[in-house]
DNA sequence: ATCGGTTGCGCAACAGGTTGCATAGACTGA
DNA sequence: TCAGTCTATGCAACCTGTTGCGCAACCGAT
């Protein structure tokens, strides 16, 4: 910077305010200042700028794995409105493991990020609570809890359930049961009443060993679903809480020899491409996933602007896309 | 820092040393410095840090598009080796967009990462170009460009086209077509190269018509594909260069009402969990995704631990996956 | 008592920007 | 002509760590 300042007969000051046009610099000047820049190469050294503003124009992510078709897609709409701001985004998948989500949030105090956008994996805020206290403005994805007192940005999740279970109870499903998720996560807290909700409007018994908890991986979703499927008294319906889960269960179904729908009726939450053309194609409920991530963006970078503003959550309606799974 | 000295009876020095353990310090004293930190809460600056040392210890990262399953798996495969070794990881998608790319990696520079693993979507240096010249570790992910001389981490790809291809004509087809996606990025020309080396030792013919270019999405590889099967003379089999092209075949093949394997049959590039439970299952060539991330992290790692060091590239062989796509 | 060699730590410059305060020169109006 | 007001820019402190150089205190040996 200073060689730039020379070169153009400027100080540092003026260099300075050239480039961030904080104050008013003499057009003349200013030609100078950028032609400099430009035979120099030079290009601002963020470290620095960092230190004496306080402000790194960073945001972090908090999510639990970015395999996830379903959270790469939230990053996406992250990351187009932050790009489209001048920030850039740090991505921490957390695997859904606690310890290694209070990590990684050491980490982003450390970078100094100046917002998170976080999928929780925890239930409280002991883990951000850190960020908290440092005044960083929070916004929760996917999933909050009971006491958050930061935005959050979701779907309306046990609507989001009815829909879909209410859909099989219209079909003529009788017998339903549920791959629940992982109960620690208000998501899958909220799916799983939703569905209780459309059962008992329909004066169906919600049957304990027909729901399965259980984490949120395809492996896990094959066992559950071969748990459900290998009891006395087999559902002929099930609403599945969770992308990773819906897909596990088709391998399962397939490993068992049963088919979909004829011998289970299967109605997923999340949409994905490979749903599509899945055997059979997969009736599922869809969140607005790529929107949910931009609104995200949207509220922490309102945040940043305007330390006043009173950030508002934000809940997005979901939609049934029915195929052939039911 | 200089509570944490103060409180600590000590100068910032020491605080530091003991910190980074960059000098030795007596026991009694360190107790006294870790206490202090722990009491005040003290979290080291990362911006004021990398100000002096000019590392920041962040990697980043350049590729397409994370929504991409195989990308998403790469950067899990990358990351996990970061984390472990303490760096962070900036992400960055291009959407295959030479014009984003270049802002990226200028944004990159300015952040001052200290390496760059690059799903380029350049042909050649131009846009690497200053990163290059600034002598940070570039390390080429998935492609390469023929006059590069940084080290190239991916998968022997004609050989993978080529087994695919064989594995076709094996089967007994002789009427082969090939999806070819993105012919400006070395993996897509490798692909071609390895199938037409395939048809070519069966002395079968390589026909311009059943060879379509396309960029690389879904919709792309609907459209390719119906393109490809509305010919008067129809191939009887294709071979698809990529997964979001196999996808988008899929959906195209089901518009137009014509069945796979019967009407043509699919070999693709790239595994995905979907591909297990599609109609059909989707006969793949694969590469070990993950392992390939994890060795391009370690390859810029070493890059950085020492500046000597010749890096070497590293070509993972890939692995056909039987289904009943073919 | 003197001395060379540890041992343990402090001082202060420095990294590369930002920004509050200050000032020179030009201009205006009396 | 001169005070007052703008206009356009410079000075230097400051942000928060790291690190080369230096020094005091203590050791055992001569």
């Amino acid at each position: 910077m200073a060689d730039v300042a020379e070169r153009a007969g400027v100080s540092k000051a003026t260099v300075s305010h050239v480039i961030n046009e904080t104050r008013f610099v003499e057009a003349a000047t200013k030609d100078r200042v950028r032609e400099a820049i430009r035979t120099l190469g030079y290009r601002p050294n963020v470290a620095a700028r960092s230190l004496t503003t306080q402000r790194t124009r960073i945001i972090g992510l908090i999510v639990s794995d970015v395999t996830n078709t379903f959270f790469a897609e939230l990053m996406r709409g992250i990351e187009d409105v932050l790009v489209a701001n001048d920030y850039s985004l740090m991505v921490c998948n957390t695997n859904e493991v606690l310890e290694r989500e209070e990590y990684y949030i050491d980490i982003l105090l450390r970078q100094g990020v100046d917002g998170i956008i976080a999928a929780a994996t925890s239930q409280d805020w002991d883990a951000l609570n850190e960020a908290a206290k440092l005044n960083i403005p929070i916004v929760m994805l996917d999933r909050t809890f009971d006491n958050a007192d930061s935005p959050y940005v979701g779907v309306n999740n046990s609507h989001g359930a009815y829909l879909g279970t209410r859909h099989l109870i219209e079909r003529g499903y009788r017998e339903i049961g549920i791959l629940a998720g992982f109960q620690r996560l208000s998501t899958m807290r909220e799916r799983l009443a939703g569905f209780a909700q459309a059962l008992a409007e329909a004066d169906l018994p919600l049957r304990e060993n027909w729901c399965i908890d259980s984490p949120l991986s395809i492996d896990d979703g094959k066992s559950a679903m071969q748990q459900l499927m290998s009891q006395a008294e087999r559902p002929r319906a099930v609403f599945i809480s969770n992308n990773l889960l819906s897909l596990g269960a088709l391998m399962g179904l397939r490993e068992l020899a049963l088919n979909c729908p004829e011998d289970v009726a299967i109605v997923g939450f999340d949409d994905h491409p490979w749903a599509q053309v899945s055997d059979p194609p997969l009736t599922v409920v869809r969140q607005p996933t790529y929107a949910i991530g931009e609104t995200a963006a949207h509220k922490v970078l309102k945040a940043l602007n305007d330390s006043q503003a009173e950030i508002s959550s934000a809940l997005f309606d979901c939609q049934l896309v029915m195929r052939q799974s039911c």
